[in-house]
RNA sequence: GGAGACGUGGCCGAGUGGUCGAAGGCGCUCCCCUGCUAAGGGAGUAGGCGGGAAACCGUCUCGAGGGUUCGAAUCCCUUCGUCUCCGCCA
């Protein structure tokens, strides 16, 4: 949601964030609604303070028991009272309106995010490790002698369609020493506070943190009006949903690790094989609610959680910040984290950090009130995947490759893995 | 799933149709007094929206939404949530 004060005052400045996005110039638009609305609620609100005096004298003279002056005044304000009624009605009507069109209106990009088109145009800002070079022509995960009686798509196909898996046996176990391992190392060694939310949520939830209006095709929803959520950022930025907190309340770091649902609409055909892209998927979460004057900084501090995941899983990565033509509704900045995966021969996704200023926080309503005693401010909001944990999988798998087909394991993992550190060919660990 | 109760300001808690944005208490802020890890006195103490340079004015908000009424925290409906009892259950 964006703030139609600074939209007043600044219009050129709008429109060019806008134009940035690849929009059409919306102010004038805007502008023009703002000043309907503005019109329509001073109609209604002197009506409505003309009826409200004359229904003060209604009960004064009904007080003094002057019957006659009493039915008389009666009569008066009843009149009044549909033209108020006409006046809100129209007055709402206008600002829901406005309301619609700034609510479908993406957040306003920081300066330094580069332009472009496409992924193509992201710019690289950080880079670790050394692409693995093997001997011998790389497998990709699902093709890894270990994993495929691990990795069961037809039995995931039969029990719910394409883009579903099941795991077994070892993998899943590695599967599930991912996550925790995540959990642990964010919850110890990075001081968020670890939290497990439900996934089923609100429309309102999805409003608040962007997913909704505009973005519904991407989730699925129950018959009952719940929204799967498709990241726990939505829970997770929620918790403070309609709140006022204290300042000294912030900041709040989060990380949950929730299954996560996405009907990938509009990616038909692209990663089909594996299971890099599927509709039901884990992650592990971090959102941090901060003091505007903060989320800069946490934005750098999330992004080094999650890449110190990857740097203690061995993995090389290289960290890019999103153009315009990639970034989300939503954020500000992103940078985006990619593993490097020996079976594709790139760079993939595997996690994504987002600093949203106060764009969500506008949404929510989510505000903290001043030490100093001021008026209360809205909360910086900021998510970042501390990683996904389906797709951490597939990378120490295919990093982990040796020649004779067997997957060697990070050692960080070795506790999780009753110290197995080997997958072997026939698909079991030692 | 069935039956019932409840939802007021930072907190507690009055208030069942009339000048109530809301008594009182607590907490907090400022001032005075006192003079020492006590007490007392006074004032102030929600937010959104609209107008205004500002002071300030108007409007809305007593979980949320809608309705009845000249007028609602107070009556009605819907909804969300909490609690109690019964049933069921991982």
């Amino acid at each position: 949601m964006h703030d139609i004060r600074a939209i007043r005052e600044n219009p050129v400045a709008f429109d060019a964030a806008m134009t940035r996005r690849g929009l059409e110039p919306q102010s004038s638009s805007i502008l023009a609604l703002d000043e309907a609305r503005r019109i329509k609620i001073q109609a209604a609100e002197e009506a409505k303070a003309a009826q409200n005096a004359a229904s003060k004298d209604v009960g004064a003279a009904k007080a003094r028991g002057d019957n006659a002056e009493f039915e008389r005044l009666r009569t008066l304000v009843a009149e009044k009272k549909d033209t108020v009624a006409r006046l809100n009605d129209e007055a709402k009507a206008e600002d829901a309106r406005l309301s619609d069109l700034l609510m479908g209106l993406p957040n306003v990009i920081y300066d330094d995010v580069p332009d472009g088109a496409d992924e193509s145009d992201n710019v690289e800002i950080n880079r670790h490790g050394d692409p693995r070079v093997l001997d011998f022509p790389a497998k990709e995960h699902y093709e890894l002698p270990g994993v495929i009686p691990g990795m069961d798509f037809e039995t995931a196909a039969k029990l719910s369609g394409s883009r579903f898996v099941v795991l077994s046996g070892a993998v899943a176990r590695i599967h599930r020493a991912l996550a925790q391992f995540m959990l642990d190392t964010h919850v110890d060694e990075n001081g968020l506070t670890e939290t497990w939310t439900p996934i089923l949520v609100r429309e309102d939830m999805m409003l608040g943190t962007g997913q909704l209006p505009k973005f519904g095709e991407d989730s699925y929803q129950t018959t009952n009006g719940w929204w799967l959520v498709p990241t726990a950022e939505v829970t997770l930025t929620n918790i403070v949903n309609g709140l006022t907190v204290d300042e000294d309340y912030l900041p709040r770091r989060y990380v949950a690790h929730t299954q996560c649902f996405r009907s990938e609409a509009g990616s038909a055909g692209r990663d089909t094989a594996g299971m890099l892209r599927q509709h039901q998927f884990e992650k592990v979460e971090m959102v941090s609610i901060v003091h505007p004057d903060q989320s800069e900084n946490e934005q750098k501090r999330m992004t080094r959680c999650a890449e110190g995941i990857l740097e203690k899983l061995g993995l090389a990565y290289r960290t890019v910040n999103l153009c315009t033509g990639d970034i989300g509704f939503g954020a500000k900045r992103t940078y985006d984290i990619e593993v490097w995966l020996p079976g594709q021969g790139q760079y993939r996704e595997i996690s994504s950090v987002s600093t949203c200023g106060d764009f969500q926080a506008r949404r929510m309503n989510a505000r903290y009130k001043p030490s100093d005693g001021g008026k209360p401010q809205f909360v910086h909001t900021l998510n970042g995947s501390g990683l996904a944990v389906g797709r951490a999988l597939i990378a120490v798998l295919e990093n982990g490759q040796q020649t004779d087909g067997s997957v060697v394991l990070p050692d960080v993992l070795h506790s999780y893995l009753s110290g197995k550190l080997v997958l072997t060919t026939d698909g079991q660990l030692s």
